[in-house]
DNA sequence: GTCTATAGGGCGATAGAC
DNA sequence: GTCTATCGCCCTATAGAC
C-alpha cells in the first residue's frame, strides 16, 4: 500500500467543485477542501495559488490550443484565424459540458470567481494577440482581432450551456452573428 | 469645530494612490491607508468593500454615462450605437489623463487589481447589452455589440495612455480598425 | 509542518446633525 | 427622540514566511 493515496491534485478540484456547489465559494474553507480530500491544508497551497485556482486548472491548456491553431491555420484574414482557432478550442472543451455546465453556475453566483475567470480570458486575448502578430497582423489589428475572437467564445459559451446545440456550432452561429452586425442591410446589392 | 475631519472617502482615495505608486498594491497595508487618511482601518472598510474597490470609485459614473447615451442615441445599427456611446464615455474621461496613465500604471502592476478591472469592464460589457436590447436589439446581438463596444474601450484606452491623441480621437481611430478587419481587401469592387 | 500577518466581517458604543 | 458616521475590539480564514 503506498503511503499517500494518488492524484492529491484530482482529487482537490473534486472535493472543492462538489463543496463550492453544495454551500457555496464563500461558505467553503480550504480546510474543508482538503479535509474532504484526505490532505492537509498545506498540501492545497502545494498544488494552486489560491482558493480560487483551483476551478481553473484547464485554462491553460486551452490557451495552448487556441494559439497553437492561430499558429497552424493557413493564409487568411486575421478574424477569419481567431475564429478557426476559436472554433477548435471548442471542440477540445464538447465532452465536458456537464462538468462546464456546473462550474459555471458556480462562477455567476461568486463575483470573486468571476473576476478570475475574466482574467483567464484576458490573458487568453494577450496570447491570441501575440500569435497573431507573429503570423505578421499589425499590433492595433491583431489586439482587436483578439478581443473580438474572445468575446465571440464568451457569447458562445453562454449560448452552449443554456441551450442543446454543440460547441462548434455555437461558435459557427455566434461567428455569423458577428459578420451580420457588420452589414445591418441583410443582402447588399450585388 | 467638527468631531470628524470631512470627506473621509476622498482622503482614503487620495492616500491609497499615492501608497499605490509609492511601495506597491501589495505592500501596501489597509491600515498605511487608514493612517495616512487620518481615520481608522475599519472605517476604510465601511466605504470601500475590500482594499481594490478604493481605486474604481469612477466605474458606476462610467457605465451610467454610457447606458444613457445607448438609451439615448439616435435610430442607428447597434454597433453605431455603442460606438458613439464609447466615444460618449471618452469625453467625459478626457480632462483626467494624468490620473488615468497613473492608475493604470498600478493596475499592469498587479494581477489582482487588473482582474478587479475585467470584471467592471465586464459588468459595463453587461449593462450596455440591456441597454440596447432596451432599443429593441435582439438578445445576441446585443451581447455581441457591447463586447465589442468594450473590446474597442479597451484598446483605444491603451492608445490614449500610450500615445499624443485624445481619447475620443483613439476611440474613432479604433472603430475604423475594426471596420477594416471586416473587409479586408481595401475596396470590394462597386 | 508550524507560525504569523493581513483581509475583512460582526457588533456595540459614541457623538454629532437633524 | 432618530439617523448616520466613526471607533474599537473580537473574530476567522487566507496565504505567505520560516
Amino acid at each position: 500500500m503506498a503511503r499517500w493515496e494518488p492524484d492529491a491534485r484530482g482529487r482537490l478540484m473534486l472535493a472543492a467543485l462538489a463543496l463550492y456547489t453544495e454551500r457555496g465559494y464563500e461558505q467553503t474553507t480550504v480546510a474543508d477542501i482538503a479535509q474532504r480530500a484526505g490532505v492537509t491544508e498545506r498540501t492545497f497551497f502545494r498544488h494552486f495559488a489560491d482558493k480560487r485556482e483551483v476551478l481553473f486548472d484547464g485554462s491553460g491548456m486551452l490557451q495552448d490550443t487556441v494559439v497553437a491553431a492561430i499558429a497552424a491555420y493557413k493564409e487568411a484574414p486575421p478574424l477569419d484565424v481567431v475564429g478557426a482557432a476559436m472554433e477548435r478550442a471548442a471542440v477540445a472543451m464538447q465532452d465536458r459540458r456537464d462538468f462546464a455546465r456546473q462550474r459555471a453556475a458556480i462562477i455567476a453566483a461568486t463575483p470573486s470567481l468571476h473576476e478570475r475567470e475574466l482574467l483567464k480570458l484576458a490573458t487568453l486575448g494577450t496570447a491570441a494577440a501575440a500569435a497573431l502578430r507573429d503570423r505578421g497582423v499589425p499590433p492595433v489589428a491583431a489586439a482587436l482581432a483578439a478581443e473580438l475572437g474572445v468575446a465571440v467564445f464568451k457569447v458562445a459559451f453562454e449560448q452552449w450551456i443554456t441551450c442543446q446545440l454543440d460547441f462548434p456550432a455555437c461558435i459557427r452561429a455566434t461567428l455569423d452573428e458577428l459578420s451580420a452586425l457588420h452589414s445591418p442591410s441583410p443582402a447588399p446589392r450585388p
